[in-house]
DNA sequence: CAGCCCCGATAACGTTAGGGTATCGTGATG
DNA sequence: CATCACGATACCCTAACGTTATCGGGGCTG
C-alpha cells in the first residue's frame, strides 16, 4: 500500500537525482532509500526512474508523479496545521444568539466588531432567538452562545458570564392619562388592561409579573398575551393597553412609547451571555474570554447609567 | 511523522465513529487501530475525537481533518493512477516532426486524426523541419519521433518505418521550353540553369543529383543553391531555373510548376517515420504502431498511385 | 592500461513500529 | 444485578525498516 514514506523518499531521490544524496538528506542510509524507491515502483506498477549507468533520471509518469507527490505532502502538512488552528479555535464557526432586548443593547456591536477583529478567521453566525428557545438550541448544541435576560436567582445548568442588568418598567402610549401622574405604582394599573409576556414562551417573568401586582394588592386585568418584545410594542402603541418592558427598551420613546419606573416594582434581570459548560467549540473559550474583558470595565458604566435613569 | 496510515485509520474510525467496525473494515485489531489514532492525535498535536462514555464523535477539528484526510487518499489513488496511464503512454506529450515533403503527403491527415481519436489523452506536439534539423532534434531527445524521407541504402543508426516512397522529378516554369518535349532526360538539361539543394542542408540529395547528372554526362549549370523545398519552388516560379522536386510536390502544379520524371534519372526516397531506438516515451509505441498499421495495407495503393505517375 | 572513484544494487543482520490476543473499567440496558 | 458494548491497556510477536559491509560496472586519470 502507497505510503506517506515512499512519497517523501521518492521526492527526495527525484529532486536529488542520486541516492546518495537523497539519503542524506533523509537521514537514511542508501540502501533503505534504494529499497523503499523500488518497493514504491513495485507498489504502483510504473518505472519512475530511468537507471542510466551514470545515475539515474525521471521518467515522464515519474516526473508527472512527482508533481503529485509534492502536491500530496504540502496537502498533508497544510491539513495537519488547519486541523490544530481549528482545535484552537483560531479557525471555525461560532453560532451566537440574541434576545430581542440583548440584541438592542449598545455593547453588542462593541462585541461583535472587537471578535471580528481579533479572530477573523472565525465566522460568526448570529441568531435571534427569545431567551427559552435559545436554551433549547444550546442543549440542543446547534447554538454556541447566547446572550439573554435572566432574573435574580433563576438558575440554570450554563455557564454564564454577566454583561450587565436591567429592569422592568412600565410601558404605555403617550397619549396616556398615566403618563401625567408624577411617580407611579402598581396599584396604579388596578383596572388597567395589561398586555403580558406568554407565560408559554416567558413563564418566569409572567409569574414574577403576576405575584409582585397580587403583592401589592392589584388584580391585574390581562387584556392580551404577546409572544414576543415586538408584538408587545405593537400592542402598546395600538391603545391594547399597558405592558412591562426592559428598560433597554428605551429607545422605544421615538416610536410613541413611554417608558416609566413604579416605585414599587424592582424586577432585576441581569443580561447574560450563557453556554453549556461542555461546548467544545474553542472558538467559544475565545469569544466568552473576549466578551469579558470588554464587559469587565464596562460594569460600572453601566450601572451608572442604569441609576441616571429613573 | 504523519503516515498514511494514519489517514486510511482515521478516515475509517471517523466514518464508522466505532473503533470496532472500523477495525473489522481495515482488518485490523482493536487495539491497533485505537493505537494508531492515539498515536496520530499526538502526532499532530489535535484531540480529533470527544470520548464520551457511551462512544465517539468528531470534535470540529476532527471533522475538518476528516474532509481533507479523505482529499488526501482520493489525491495519491488519482497519482498512482495517472503515473501508471502516463508510463502506459495513454496520457502524454508527443512531439512528431515532419519535414516539408512529408507534411504534404495525403496520408498525414489521416495518421495524425486516427491517432487523436484512439489516444485523446496524448497530446501531439507537431514541428516543421527539415530532415537534417529532425535528426539532431531527435539525437537532442526533443523530439520523438520524425517523418523525413531517406536515400534508398542512406544509413543512420534510428528505429525506422518505412511508410511511402517518392522521386526526383524536374520542375519547371508552365512556360519553359522543355514543356513541350515528349520525353525528358537528363542531357537535356545541360547549359540550363539549376537550382540545387544547399549541399549543407542536404547534402546527400545533393550529391546524388550531381553524381547522375555527371554520370549521364551532364555538366550541371548550377545557378543558386536553396535551402528548403519552399524556396526552390519559389526560385523556379521567378524562372530562376529549373530544379529536382519530390514527386509529392504535385499538388503545386496549379501554382505554375509543371513536374516532369526523367528517364534516365531514378532517385527513389523512402518516405519514413524515424525514432531513436532507446526512446523511452511510452506514447511513441502507440504512435508508431498505429502509423505501421495505417500504413501497411495503404503500401500498394501508395505504389499503384506512384507508378500511375510519371 | 591499471587504478580509482562514483553510483546503483545486494547481502546479512539488528531494531522497532505495528499487529495480535487477552483483559480491564465503565457507563448503558433489560 | 447480570450483561453488554465500547474504549483503554498489557504483553508478546512478527515483519517492515534501517544499518553496515560489499559487489559490479562505467567513466575518469595518471
Amino acid at each position: 500500500m502507497l505510503n506517506t514514506r515512499h512519497i517523501r523518499y521518492f521526492v527526495a531521490v527525484a529532486e536529488e537525482l542520486n541516492f546518495h544524496r537523497a539519503a542524506v538528506r533523509l537521514h537514511v542510509s542508501q540502501p533503505a532509500l534504494w529499497r523503499q524507491i523500488r518497493d514504491l515502483e513495485a507498489e504502483i506498477d510504473v518505472v519512475l526512474l530511468n537507471r542510466d549507468p551514470r545515475g539515474i533520471s525521471l521518467t515522464r509518469a515519474g516526473a508527472v508523479f512527482l508533481d503529485d507527490c509534492r502536491d500530496i505532502l504540502e496537502r498533508m502538512t497544510a491539513a495537519q496545521l488547519k486541523a490544530r488552528r481549528v482545535a484552537q479555535g483560531e479557525v471555525g464557526v461560532l453560532h451566537i444568539a440574541f434576545n430581542e432586548i440583548a440584541g438592542r443593547r449598545r455593547e453588542m456591536p462593541r462585541f461583535l466588531q472587537a471578535f471580528r477583529e481579533a479572530y477573523p478567521e472565525i465566522s460568526l453566525q448570529l441568531h435571534f432567538l427569545m431567551s427559552q428557545a435559545q436554551i433549547e438550541s444550546l442543549r440542543a448544541g446547534t447554538l454556541d452562545a447566547g446572550f439573554l435576560l435572566r432574573h435574580r436567582g433563576e438558575g440554570h445548568d450554563f455557564e454564564a458570564l454577566r454583561v450587565g442588568q436591567d429592569n422592568f418598567v412600565l410601558a404605555m402610549p403617550r397619549d396616556h392619562p398615566l403618563t401625567r401622574k408624577a411617580s407611579l405604582r402598581l396599584s396604579d394599573l388596578a383596572d388597567q388592561p395589561l398586555i403580558m409576556p406568554n407565560p408559554r414562551n416567558n413563564g418566569i417573568t409572567h409569574e414574577k409579573l403576576v405575584s409582585a401586582l397580587r403583592k401589592s394588592g392589584t388584580a391585574p386585568r390581562i387584556a392580551q398575551f404577546a409572544d414576543n418584545e415586538n408584538a408587545i410594542v405593537n400592542l402598546v402603541m395600538a391603545g391594547m393597553g399597558l405592558a412591562f418592558l426592559n428598560s433597554s427598551c428605551r429607545s422605544l420613546d421615538a416610536q410613541g412609547i413611554m417608558l416609566r419606573s413604579l416605585e414599587d416594582l424592582s424586577l432585576p434581570v441581569d443580561l447574560e451571555l450563557v453556554w453549556p459548560a461542555r461546548n467544545r467549540n474553542p472558538a467559544l473559550a475565545h469569544f466568552t474570554s473576549l466578551v469579558k474583558a470588554l464587559s469587565g470595565d464596562a460594569d460600572q458604566l453601566e450601572a451608572l447609567m442604569e441609576t441616571g435613569m429613573g
